[in-house]
DNA sequence: ATCTCTATATATCAGTTCGCTATATTCTGA
DNA sequence: TCAGAATATAGCGAACTGATATATAGAGAT
């Protein structure tokens, strides 16, 4: 699955130009799919020439020119195949769990900071998500709880097991500190 | 943070050959890093060039030669200076939850097999992350038992609200075949 | 009043990364 | 005996991100 077939799906609730597109995507698919213009323009072409989608311009007073996409027949048939198939593993890439691998290497200040703000974040991002929940159909509910599940557990997984990587970088610390004034 | 970033930190555990360091990262760091052959060895030569690792090359009866490569003095102070700024935000991208948005596009028996190995699959890892976690230092038991969390809650979440989308598939169908009769 | 920021709208480009392939050898299991 | 996995490096096309360019308009700050 990749950026063509993600359009093809968002066309498939509703007609969106491009910048429509991208605002849709951020509004259901944020927090577990991600695209950004530079690939959203390209495939949208790509989709055109292929015969999967049509194109109408739209011309607008004060703002400019639209290129509003619809599903074809071959469009729909596409995404559908596509979503009969297996689809690839999860990717996740997380430079906070990096850094944290590393917490000896950061003062203790640094990585109590780091996990104060994720907690935070986390606590947003289920805010967020369970004013979601309330609106959108039965499968948009379920993806937004599973992300809200997943961001709650992280939160209180942070909160209970933050000593271990706080008390790691205070050791080596002190280890620091001890070993600069025996210079 | 990019690849580079990231062999300096696998560096910094020990030497190691590109190889190696893929091999790692798999062990430590899979499920929230991932990093190709085709990134690796790149990174690899332009740190050398950099001056942030240095290469060893060690010749193998009955292997491949080995370029090792080790932490410069440079290397290792590049590597706390990445740490100490503010790790990006997650990226993550699931192409089970897009199709699960599309639920009801799809044959009901296939959503249901769908979410069946999905457990299957966290079960897996959650067994998997549990073994590192009785190994290794508190950081690493740290981030492998968030993993862990993560995938429990994600389990838990699919066994209790899966009948969400289930149900939408299920209803779809129904709609399809009795538009499907009326022809 | 002016000025910056945000929003709407499309498009391109350099730099990163992935997945595949090539190359070569050895060990393991069917 | 023969395919497949493991060890080891490297290159390439395709995909994607983030930044930038271009243009207009409204909101809010100073």
């Amino acid at each position: 699955m990749d950026v063509r077939t993600l359009c093809l799906g968002v066309l498939s609730l509703g007609d969106a130009s491009g910048y429509e597109i991208k605002k849709r995507l951020e509004d259901v698919f944020s927090h577990f799919y991600d695209a950004s213009f530079g690939s959203i323009y390209p495939a949208l072409s790509r989709l055109q020439t292929e015969g999967l989608v049509q194109c109408e311009h739209e011309q607008q007073a004060k703002r400019p020119d639209k290129k509003v996409y619809s599903l074809t027949t071959d469009g729909r048939l596409a995404l559908v195949r596509e979503l009969n198939g297996q689809p690839g593993r999860d990717r996740v890439r997380s430079e906070f769990l990096v850094a944290m691998c590393f917490a000896d290497l950061l003062p203790a200040a640094h990585v109590a900071q780091l996990i104060d703000r994720r907690i935070d974040e986390h606590q947003r991002s289920v805010t967020d998500l369970a004013e979601r929940e309330r609106r959108g159909t039965p499968a948009h509910r379920f993806v937004s709880g599973y992300g809200r599940a997943l961001y709650e557990a992280a939160a209180k997984y942070l909160e209970e097991n933050r000593y271990l990587v706080e008390s790691e970088a205070l050791l080596a610390q002190v280890d620091n500190d001890r070993a600069g004034a025996a210079d």
